[in-house]
DNA sequence: CTAGGTGCAAATAATTTGCAGAGGC
DNA sequence: GCCTCTGCAAATTATTTGCACCTAG
């Protein structure tokens, strides 16, 4: 788990002087959860009884910005705020217009969208934001919710684990019902190997899972941060569904590579986005597993087509032989 | 098709008092295209040989926001910017770092997981802001578009006719499939009744279509506006693909009433929106006319459940009568 | 010693406001 | 005549800059 100094030293660029009032600032700023704009960060500075002035805050903002140690947010108010990107992955907003407090939240659907949106226009994404505007539950129902605040990398560890283990269940699923159908022998041992990986790692990610709410037992009421309907709904489940109308030994494969293709894409984008160290090291290796599942279901395949192809011409060959 | 001036007249409030110069700079206002800040409308006017003074400027364009013909747009360089409402549906926007010009799009995908994202965590939404940076193809690549500019009303009927045209085609094929697998008489005669429906409505969206193109040739070559992949990959084509691996007369029901279901949404949410009236009446009648689809499939699924089971519990009651 | 970094005050930039006068109902 | 709208100038707000001074490398 990477300290603050670290986060700030690796991102630090070269060539710039050290000074301790910059130090300093940062320091507090890295400290508060939320958005901060740059009076609210003088405030806290004060109230911790150190003296800065409003131009020095601003400059060192504008150099955290151009490190990568702060975003900037902007809520449509005339001033602009500042969240720290320390252990705390990219993300939407939802802003309540009643308390001026804003939730967040990602969305692999709706990045998948805006992705595919920019590429049909020919467009090379660099950032993108998305903000609902509106009332929130609080404001409008007027009861209280949970107060203590819960760091958003934990809730993105929670629903990032949540998703693996969904995928794990219904790819192991997935996998036990191929090999049920698999007409193919040497078919039928792929799937099945795959099946007994899925379920060696479900009890790893499984593991995590309960260690992380160990951690933190708030955390499992928490409301969804990450929100990815390709596993909800499911892939690996709308998978299995179509093996069972019916599928030959080919058409399972290609659903399979399908499924893996998609969860691997999945894993590989937040794997990379993920701050915590342990979480993010989950990930990757999930993304690396579902690769190496991938490729060995597409070499499958295609030495399947091939055995497919020879029978047929061999057929034909004695289809031939007997015209003759 | 609605004037300007009738449209300023519909949303503007009651016991205001009217002046010339404020209409004149609404009316201004109205001819431009694209996002303006408060300097560049002051700069059109005087341009145009009116002087106004800023702070004019200023409040009429406040005046506009709250009586909704013109909407706030901030895309995080200081200052803000209007655009109007006129013949002009609320939309997304990719800004381009490179030229600073802005494309706007829509994605009822998109609106859709931002729908369920809120409902989810208990927010009820007001606005929602899209906002997609990076480069546009332009500035990558050097290449000049065609330059003139087509009016966001007519892509938006453009494309939304495209979609209206697909979904006919594809329900229409859904439902002579589904007339033509279904072994109950009048199942079968509801799927050929609503396949004849879809037909005559093709028809009429064709020469719908056909006649925007006419009016504006360049129309045809522009990029999606509209972005919606339930159409795209085919709410009914899905549909239709179910049928064809094996669906008894029940689920070819079922399925009908899930594609009309999505299509009537996805009409009713942007018929509501469209401001050029004769589209819109299209839209509206279309989503007016896939909801007696449903209404009549979801009658149509009772019945013919209803009769299964009388049929189920008489066939028990003979095996009954037999044993004893 | 010298390129940055800091503090203070003044400058900008966008937008709003106070107030006197003009004009619609 | 009253109440709203307009114009001008001054005020406000968020942010940036000039410049003298300070400090780490």
């Amino acid at each position: 788990m990477e300290a603050p100094s670290a986060f700030v030293d690796r991102l630090r660029p070269a060539g710039g002087k050290r000074s301790s009032k910059r130090d300093l600032i940062v320091n507090v700023f890295l400290r508060q959860e939320g958005h901060l704009s740059a009076d609210d960060l003088v405030d806290v500075l004060r109230r911790e009884g150190h003296k800065s002035s409003r131009a020095t805050v601003y400059r060192t903002l504008q150099w955290m910005a151009d490190a990568g140690i702060a975003r900037k947010v902007d809520f449509g108010d005339g001033r602009t705020r500042f969240e720290h990107s320390y252990r705390h992955p990219r993300h939407f907003h939802l802003i309540c217009k009643g308390c001026n407090r804003s939730s967040e939240f990602l969305s692999s659907d709706v990045e998948a969208l805006i992705e595919e949106i920019a590429d049909v226009r020919g467009f090379a994404i660099g950032q993108s934001v998305v903000q609902i505007y509106g009332r929130c539950d609080e404001c409008r129902t007027g009861r209280r919710r949970a107060a203590g605040e819960v760091p958003v990398e934990r809730l993105f560890a929670r629903d990032a684990l949540r998703i693996a283990i969904q995928t794990e269940r219904s790819g192991l699923d997935f996998y036990s019902r191929a090999a049920r159908i698999t007409k193919d022998a040497r078919g039928r041992r792929v799937f099945r190997k795959l099946a007994a990986e899925e379920q060696e790692h479900l009890g790893k990610l499984e593991a995590r899972y309960a260690e992380l709410l160990a951690e933190d037992p708030e955390l499992e009421s928490r409301p969804t941060f990450l929100f990815f309907k390709g596993a909800a709904s499911g892939l690996f489940a709308a998978g299995a569904e179509e093996l069972d109308k019916g599928a030959d030994d080919r058409q399972a494969l290609r659903i399979g590579i399908r499924c893996e293709r998609g969860s691997h894409r999945f894993f590989k984008r937040y794997g990379e986005r993920f701050e915590d160290s342990e979480g993010k090291r989950i990930f990757l290796e999930f993304a690396d597993e579902e690769r190496e599942h991938l490729e060995l279901l597409i070499r499958e395949y295609r030495s399947l087509a091939a055995r497919q192809s020879r029978a047929r011409s061999k057929a034909k060959a004695r289809a031939h032989r007997a015209d003759t």
